[in-house]
DNA sequence: GATGAATGAGCTTTCATTCAT
DNA sequence: AATGAATGAAAGCTCATTCAT
């Protein structure tokens, strides 16, 4: 085997160990002799493959989002048509978030980091996720608005705010220690998205004014 | 003036130097020296008034809410109708959250640490507001449906829901480090929720498919 | 008594303390920690005094020229005539560095550390005594020269090539391990310095070509 | 080209990088890692050659001690006449530290490092430069006083003298950041130690006082 | 022989908290 | 009540050295 597939081996398995003792009791208190038992080496190993804490908690998240978007690539490739496309990226997604719910204050502190550090990796990488939901939300909305199912709607805007409401309603799902199931506030959220809370009557009299605001988006 | 105003007046001062502090250095960086210099008081008085770090951390989001909650109980009072209310509580928000701009990495900072900590008062904090928010968003939700603008939709659901998007909406803007508009992309989020994306075709398709799960809510 | 008497005394004792610790141990080699216990005190509180563990260096160097340039001073201010001046230098050269043979490795390490570091501070304080000792040197020179006693020489020159001849003697002093007596060296430098080596016939041969390199100074 | 000449180049090579990395960064700072690069070979065979960091410091050390040594030695046997011998020792010491000026400050930490590390070897490689320097001025100081040039003088004490000014003056044009010209300082110390500063009247005075200490040397 | 991955002892420095004044 | 000097636990990080390949 050669040397640099097991570097990349190790890498991996320190990446997997900080998951794991991150996920367990956060970035700030854990330390990187926590890791490196965890990973059952020597707190030095960890510095071979990582200038500083800092960069593990990155590839942390890396390694977690790579993931993500992975799924969320191969089941949106999976299915036949849009609105196939659509269901497969919220499953995947809530797929995701429930099989890492134990992970997610994790998420909270990296967000926090994010905004605090000055490594702009972190923000990067963040916004290199949230890019790659808004160009595929974005997409499918078009789509959707072409073959007759959605009204005209500023597609990016749409994208952009629908990826918030994600990550929001994953937030309330985590501060409320899991209260409630997570797909079904998904698919409830896709409802309230789709048919909209107004009655008929009231959709009457209001239509014309915020069809336009959809079509505007956040300009 | 009685001792005790002095006393309330003292620790309100701290906790205003606190909130500077901390939104500007973040939790973890921030030192009760720092604090105490910025309250012009010594390092040993803090201590006076707050047992320990995290407590004063508790109290500037425990003040920072308190607000919050007030501002829009305010405007909601003096709101006439229910149609007003529900946009004086986003009006409100937009405008609270705008202000405070600055502290907004030290809301994820404060959630993230509820998640670790052992203390259980900062998920109760957290969740009061919820609790508030979510209550008022239901009552109003309930009157709009009565008074023939909503269709029927779980109240409960939809209230937790909006909360949830709020929060992803701010978290986005947060993240996206203020790249879009704050107060456009609520009126969008609105639009969105109340309108609906169906075509007029569609809609008709799914209504009853989709106005039973807008009733269902999330179970 | 004042806590600013206070504050000027623990520092003292500190460096003190430091000095023993780095005499013995060596700068490298010495710890914040070996400096505490042997001050009586916390770890931490060493930090109160000193921001770094430099700093701490440059302070008992400090401690130490400052002491020695007043012992020079008092002593030269007792002597009546310049001859005796010149004496009350050596012998004050003398006293001090054999009541500190024990810290003269330290000396040899600041100097290194002088040049190494970023830090002016260092290079600035050993000037300092350099450069009061070449003004002194210089002064009392002069008067030599005006007083008959000294031949026309570039003083400037002379106390600069004596001050590192000085430093030069103590160095080969602390390399033989102490092998010579220090004070009979002094007194052997200065009436070689005084009287140079030639022969009466060699001279007279040379005098007027070593006369006027003396006079020149290095340039 | 049989391997033992190998091995021994390779060891040369590693000095040679040894000596440009240790100069340039300082011992303490120095890694056995930058040394490696620099010698463009491994870290762990760096170990092939040398137990420790510190053997390696005084192999650098020995290196240069050795070239200083045989350009003396060199210098010195060309020279046909005793003056012109004592001009060589000089001539070839300006130069060499002239040309290693750079190095100048890791001398002074390998002075530094002989009086702290148990290691009995730094003193005695020190020693033994010092030792060839007194005996070879020992000697030439024999020959001045013969040939009539030196009045009667210690020349045990004298060479011994002679290597502490020699050091004394580079240790001061080193930490006066090269301010003077060493060559000049050098002459103007000749010139001083040959003709003496005293005047005809005060050398007539002193004579035989004077002439006395100078056969007397250390004692 | 050459290598560099692995190691852990050990360092400096920080800072929440205490408590004597 | 107010203070700030004192404290020590704790953590990130370095690097000389080892040794399996």
């Amino acid at each position: 085997m050669p040397a640099i597939v097991d570097k990349q081996k190790k890498r991996r398995d320190i990446v997997n160990a900080a998951a794991v003792v991150f996920a367990q009791t956060g970035y700030h208190e854990t330390t990187i002799q926590h890791i490196a038992r965890q990973a059952g080496i020597g707190k030095g190993t960890v510095y071979e493959y990582f200038a500083t804490k800092e960069d593990l908690f990155l590839a942390v998240y890396d390694a977690w989002m790579t993931d993500y978007e992975e799924l969320v690539a191969r089941n949106v490739e999976q299915a036949t048509d849009t609105l196939a496309k659509v269901e497969a990226v919220r499953d995947s997604t809530v797929e995701f978030y429930q099989q890492r719910a134990g992970q997610a204050p994790l998420l909270l502190e990296l967000w926090a980091h994010a905004l605090r550090t000055d490594n702009p990796a972190f923000l990067n990488r963040i916004n290199a996720t949230r890019r790659f939901l808004n160009n595929l939300g974005a997409e499918l909305t078009k789509e959707l608005i072409q073959q007759g199912w959605f009204t005209n709607v500023d597609a990016q805007a749409f994208a952009l705010l629908e990826t918030g409401i994600n990550d929001g309603v994953f937030l309330a799902w985590v501060l409320d220690g899991g209260g409630f199931p997570l797909d079904k506030a998904y698919t409830f959220r896709q409802s309230l998205i789709g048919y909209g809370l107004l009655s008929e009557q009231a959709r009457h009299m209001l239509a014309s004014r915020l069809q336009s605001k959809l079509e505007r988006g956040l300009d």
